[in-house]
DNA sequence: TGCATTATACGAACACTTTCGTATATCTTT
DNA sequence: AAAGATATACGAAAGTGTTCGTATAATGCA
């Protein structure tokens, strides 16, 4: 299932931090951003995506420790493919292209992705 | 203003088509989907997004023809910054590099790809 | 033991978006 | 002119996601 916009702001969470309790992920939320964001508002959403399977849970004690039960990777690869669809009409070149010409990337990261594509271009000729 | 995800859908129609009426948009709509959506629930749409300013309208005949006041690019340019916010950390390089390793992206993208990034280097090397 | 603190559970309010029914006006065709 | 087709306007239901109040249980400490 897909996560919302505001389970995906979670995930993020405990994609970067590992398991966590809920009070731990409601602090970096709140310590992110200026508008504060109630304990138990955290707590229903990160319910409710155990009941969906998106993350996971350790109950074992008192507090839960919840984690991300869907890779990040997996993840980021389909909104991707629903964000190329919807708003570049499906072509990831355009989008690509789009994203660089907004000068948000490093000469480092230029570097590393002319790396990959030349890569990809070997791969290509070869099989 | 943001559109939202079924707006986005609208505008993408106004955007390769130009300027339409509801009924074309509509019959557009559904063309590409299984599940069809009520005329009326296109008018709605087109509608509110013309109170928003996000599509312009003439009235001068019956039959309204709307086009898209938000231009493609600035709507692309503000929606990937959120995206790549939301799932990729803000790293556009992280995503260009998952959006290219999956394969999607012809050979003759791959190229134009890293014309764009040579240019960009380039550029930094002068100014 | 008794009080303050901190957990989870859960229902319900709110907000936002989408969907459509219906009223009404305007064309078109006979 | 009458009937049918087609347009907009608009209210309201339905769907989805977010927010939080309150009840209740467990823990820690004076």
């Amino acid at each position: 299932m897909q996560p919302t916009e505001g389970e995906l702001v979670i995930l993020q969470v405990l994609w970067s931090s590992g398991p966590s309790t809920v009070r731990t992920v409601n602090e970096r939320l709140n310590a992110d951003s200026d508008k504060a964001i109630g304990y138990t508002t955290t707590l229903k959403l990160m319910q409710l995506m155990a009941e969906k399977g998106l993350v996971s849970r350790d109950t074992s004690n008192r507090t839960h420790v919840y984690a991300a039960a869907l890779p990040e990777e997996k993840a980021q690869k389909t909104l991707l493919r629903r964000f190329v669809d919807t708003t570049f009409g499906g072509s990831a070149s355009r989008m690509v292209l789009r994203a660089l010409g907004e000068g948000k990337a490093s000469p480092e990261e230029l570097a590393e992705i002319k790396r990959l594509i030349t890569q990809l271009e070997n791969e290509g000729n070869h099989g």
